[in-house]
RNA sequence: CGGGAAGUAGCUCAGCCUGGUAGAGCACCGUCUUCGGGAGGCGGGGGCCGGAGGUUCGAAUCCUCUCUUCCCGACCA
């Protein structure tokens, strides 16, 4: 019997919040940067948030949207508008004190006590303040709006407990945040950005997501409607994934956000704002990610083809080479998912076998190897990362099409593994999700235990409010359990709470979260 | 922010208890051998032992403080 070596030391089964860890250091996504809670994002990481801005960006604006930039710095004041807003991230601000350096006892560096700033600054953890400013400089009459904005940009939110990727101290995003005449169309917009999620998530990203309303108690401080979609990881977790939230006029009025309507009223708008960050590349580790590494949906790899020359540091690496140059060039050519294919050749110096485990643990899509042998036989040697493993043998399970078939199969085959990903992961999810449970005492049973990977559960809820929903929080809670959304496309309520025993009005997903 | 653990070479760690100016494996560099594969031999570079203070003739080692990371909890769009 063989035993596949795989390109780990942990396993997913073995330590999952471990094996996490390895695959970003492994695939070289990210590193600590020696700042509480704060990362470096690595070349290779950079590069699949890259895509990921890239298409959701191109997704926002065929939404009817147009990007700007806000300053990182909030005033005080300004931040202090919105109630429930500052009570939601008093706890956790960054605030800027003083503006000059000046040397301290001891020889270093200490903040000038002359240089305090009068009135602090925040760093932003989100900028509806700043856009509601904004919005009422720039709204005045009906024929002003919709007013559609998104930026791109880094945000603070001091965090106790941080995980690269999933919640870091600082994290990039993208926040969108709109103006409307009416709640209807407000409403409408923030369900719209929301389908976007889905979309970018599912197509792009191949993670499947449920897409639905979030309970009160989880909403956005502020908001009067959160939704969200939410991605099962590996161990069954849950993921917040991104989430679109509506927002009344709680913000309008307290920024002064109003238009002139066509009877001449001075009327409050109504706004969204939705959000995605590099929490998304967290999911795709989670979702994707194997015992070799990570593994890039081709849609958001930066490099779909890595090719690798077999250098031997002698004359013969000129033909070599150039062959390899000629595979590229034909695949360089080539149109894939609506894109031109991204093909790197990795001319780097050193053994073929070491550049391929390094490739396969950063999750290239497709690996080409060639050597002195495929060059005669007019061949390449081709692995798919999706099958890497040939399953009789124990060993990584090579192809070998002539090198003009392989140019001509790429692009399939990229796409397959685009469409497989995504099935792959989301059969896994629903072979995880326990419908049809009615009692509590089920739910103690399946989350009681000491399953590793309980998954989620979809109940039926009568939607208490106050203090009845503090308490079905608080028995959640005992079991490590949270409501993640009330999916948009789930059935209609038809039993009663499994909570309060009364008539349930909607289904809600039950499970552990990040 | 509370409880626990840990920080020594790029990585994984030994050394610390019983102070005497730093080690291994992998990685890296050179070289030879090998050559359809995660190879081997020989040689070599790299660390003021997370930081600051203290005890001492002398501190990686003992003491105090601090920073960072990981796990558990509280908190968390």
């Amino acid at each position: 019997m063989f035993k596949i070596r795989h390109a780990l030391s942990v396993t997913r089964e073995a330590d999952f919040a471990a094996w996490y860890q390895a695959v970003i250091a492994e695939a070289d996504l990210a590193e600590e940067s020696g700042v509480r809670g704060c990362m470096v994002i690595k070349p290779w990481g950079y590069g699949i948030w890259e895509r990921i801005q890239r298409l959701l960006d191109d997704r926002i604006k065929a939404a009817g949207h147009e990007n700007c930039y806000f300053p990182i710095f909030i005033p005080l004041a300004n931040f202090e508008r919105e109630a429930s807003h500052v009570d939601g991230f008093a706890k956790e601000m960054a605030v800027v004190t003083h503006h000059r350096l000046i040397a301290g006892e001891n020889g270093g560096l200490i903040p000038d006590p002359e240089a305090k700033l009068e009135e602090p600054l925040i760093v932003r953890p989100t900028s509806e303040t700043i856009f509601g400013d904004a919005m009422a400089r720039w709204i005045q009459s009906w024929r002003d709006l919709p007013l559609k904005l998104n930026q791109w940009a880094n945000v603070v939110r001091w965090e106790m407990r941080t995980r690269m990727f999933l919640r870091t101290s600082e994290f990039l995003w993208q926040e969108g945040h709109t103006a409307h005449a009416d709640e209807a169309e407000a409403k409408e917009h923030t369900l719209r950005m929301l389908e976007v999620y889905r979309a970018c998530a599912e197509e792009d990203l191949a993670l499947p997501v449920i897409a639905g309303e979030k309970p009160e108690h989880e909403r956005f401080p502020g908001a009067v409607e959160t939704w969200s979609i939410e991605a099962m990881m590996q161990d069954g977790k849950a993921l917040q994934a991104g989430t679109s939230h509506y927002l009344g006029t709680n913000f309008s009025e307290a920024a002064g956000i109003q238009y002139q309507d066509r009877e001449g009223q001075q009327t409050f708008c109504h706004t969204t704002s939705w959000g995605v960050s590099t929490r998304m590349v967290g999911g795709v580790i989670m979702t994707h990610g194997d015992d070799d590494g990570l593994r890039v949906p081709p849609a958001i790899a930066p490099h779909q083809v890595v090719i690798l020359p077999m250098l031997r540091d002698k004359p013969e690496d000129d033909a070599l080479l150039a062959y390899c140059e000629e595979l590229r060039a034909s695949l360089a050519g080539k149109s894939v998912l609506g894109e031109p294919l991204r093909v790197l050749l990795d001319k780097r110096h050193g053994k073929a076998a070491a550049k391929r485990w390094d490739w396969v643990r950063k999750g290239a899509p497709l690996i080409i190897e060639v050597g002195g042998r495929d060059m005669e036989n007019g061949v390449v040697s081709l692995l798919r990362r999706d099958g890497l493993w040939d399953a009789e043998s124990g060993k990584p399970a090579f192809q070998t099409p002539s090198k003009e078939s392989a140019a001509g199969e790429i692009p399939a085959m990229l796409e397959d593994m685009q469409r497989s990903m995504l099935g792959e992961a989301r059969d896994r999810r629903e072979a995880a999700i326990t419908r049809g449970v009615t009692e509590f005492s089920e739910l103690e049973r399946i989350y009681g235990g000491d399953a590793k990977h309980p998954g989620w559960t979809e109940v039926q809820w009568s939607k208490p409010t106050g203090e009845a929903l503090e308490k079905v929080v608080e028995r959640l809670k005992a079991l490590k359990l949270t409501a993640r959304n009330a999916p948009m496309d789930a059935e209609p309520a038809n039993g009663s709470c499994i909570f309060t025993g009364e008539p349930a009005v909607e289904r809600i997903l039950i499970a552990r979260a990040y």
